[in-house]
DNA sequence: TGTTAACCGAGACGGTACGTCCTGTCTTAGG
DNA sequence: CCTAAGACAGGACGTACCGTCTCGGTTAACA
């Protein structure tokens, strides 16, 4: 899976192009900002320093600090965050929301995605942006984890009488629950934790199913 | 239960008293504001200018937006937020997470919520606030509900072994799940979503205490 | 005659008032920068610094960099321009005219005085304001000129049909002549020349009167 | 008389030459840009947009936008300053000076003659640009409008022991008085008072002699 | 009943970051 | 070698808020 490809400006391909080089430094840079300063701390000018280029060139590729934090945050998101096979339903639940903490606790996410989280609030675009570079990539992990407990046989085959949302709101529940604790009510996301949680969604689960 | 009184001065009584209409105009400013600026657009100088007030007094009472933001919105949940009876566990769930989500729609709290979370994040003495202020009096709702699905016989009375972090975690689930579909998702919590929701969550308990 | 007032705000008589230090250290601050970098490198922010002021208090003053420069400037012609008495009109003249040269070959000045008259061809205001604190000033000094000869016999006294505009023209003529050989030519103002140019007004001037 | 040519390249031959109509069409675009714009508001980018010719283009011919103005201002004073003959030295001064005087009204120059003159008070190279270009052009009145009056036998001819000097000083003293006029006083230059400065310049011009 | 200390409004203060603009150079592709 | 196009580093711009401060003036409890 490739990183998320810079915005394509739509311009003939006339003129001198744009430098791969500073898309990569702005973006590194980004990250070691968010590390340093947090996000409320980041300053486009420092970043700008940071990574040798200048205001103008920043300025020209992202709109905005909103922009370039989730741009800088979806590579994070897209090389760690993968579900491992580890036999059980259960067990899966229980391995990929111990790796989504470990995601949220760095220096890098822990401020940043909050953060713009909060401005997409009244901002559809960025909202829009925050689906496409993080949430969506995720989001096909609960599909993965569906088709391999139905081959398992933990779950019954989709006859297509399902609802179409059913997966949608299994991935709320696991990325709120986990961010919640995290964020808010600030206790770790250990294994006994991340077991229980799991044992709480196979059994739900499961009710749904019943229903 | 009264609103979360400003920090007490712990002055000598002596010398003018502070202005108790300050306050409240205060508080009532920022909560406009947060309605048609958002939280970013907030400022403290046009908070105290509507409410009339010198940026000074402001700063006496508040050491500075976050704070001032998470007294204002504080208010509202005090208020807003209860757990109807409703005959069953089931339908308490599905209650109070309509209740919750159209709380979370409000044009105030949308964007202030998420806002000072991420603060939050790196700011311990909000964190403690946003807690005081608002997570713990949510909590309790839990509890509560737990102790009517418990006289109703939908769940086993406790007998001291159970797990004394059991309804942290229910809470984390029903929070988080409303705050990741309504801001991160962007999708709608109607009674359908909740039902399911409280479904899923019904039957997850069960699964708890079955283990 | 004192310096120039700081353009009087027409607030109330409330609030913090007005430093009057900082007047004065953003005046001599200008100066400085003037004799080091000239006109066109001087900077608003570089003055700010230099006077160890914040740029917007130099913004609540002055409205920009021109009118700043004819303010540091003015107090300088305030003080070192007047008109010597030297027995004859002719000696009077010469005298003026080398003050006026050695004033236009200040480091400060030299740089400043054409940019902010060339800024001043499309602005009004600022064209009012250089009058006001400059060249007025000046104005008078043919008018004392003038009533000196008129008391030595030099010139006819006043006798009530003369030219309401004479005095200008002789100001335009002399200020005109030594700026343009200063500036244009990049000539010296030497006594000879002066001298001649002071002998040729003065038999201009009886040739205006002969007319 | 053509206008000065732009600054010739001494390279080889080779390769493709440049094209003749792009500097036509800087040279208007600045002088449009001017009269929209001024001297302060006008931009290189800008000039080479109008002139539809890369930023490059315009680089490549002139060191930047004061020599760029200089020349694109000089082509006026080539076609619009003679000195007429009008039978009488007083009738030609007063012509010369009124035609100056238009001249420093049109809104291409207005601004930018003083603008360059400024500039030029710490560039040399510029200095002796404005020289060739605008100045000297017009020096040569100076020594016509002599010539004819010493035909007419206004001035006695020249016998050698003359100040070598003489005829610079009257063209610092016309051109002088005329912009101080314009520029600072901000009075019209109308016939009456082009008049009165012919005046006094000869009865002035009669006093040297005598001397 | 006057003192007095803390309050209040207003607004200036030193700072910091903003996002834009222009400069003069460069790097493309094409003539 | 020239051209158009446009990206680049750099730096100043003028604005907006921040949180602090200094004023003159007010207000209520205490003496």
């Amino acid at each position: 899976m490739r990183p998320s490809p810079p915005p394509v400006p739509h311009h003939k391909r006339t003129g001198r192009p744009r430098s791969a080089d500073a898309d990569r430094a702005i973006l590194e840079a980004t990250r070691e900002a968010l590390v340093e300063l947090g996000f409320g701390g980041l300053t486009l000018g420092d970043v700008a320093a940071r990574a040798g280029v200048a205001k103008t060139t920043l300025y020209r590729r992202w709109p905005g600090k909103n922009e370039l934090v989730v741009d800088a945050v979806a590579a994070l998101f897209e090389e760690r965050l993968e579900l491992p096979d580890l036999g059980s339903l259960r067990a899966d639940i229980q391995g990929v929301v111990l790796r989504f903490a470990e995601l949220l606790n760095m220096p890098e996410t822990r401020t940043a995605l909050m953060a713009v989280v909060a401005e997409a609030t009244s901002d559809e675009p960025l909202r829009r942006r925050i689906r496409d570079a993080i949430v969506d990539r995720q989001k096909h992990l609960v599909l993965l984890g569906r088709m391999r407990a139905q081959e398992r046989g933990e779950l019954p085959p989709d006859d297509g009488t399902e609802d179409p949302g059913r997966d949608d709101m299994i991935f709320d529940v696991v990325a709120g629950s986990v961010v919640h604790r995290v964020m808010v009510s600030s206790e770790p996301v250990d294994e006994e934790w991340a077991d229980r949680l799991a044992l709480l969604l196979v059994a739900g689960i499961g009710g749904l199913h019943a229903a």
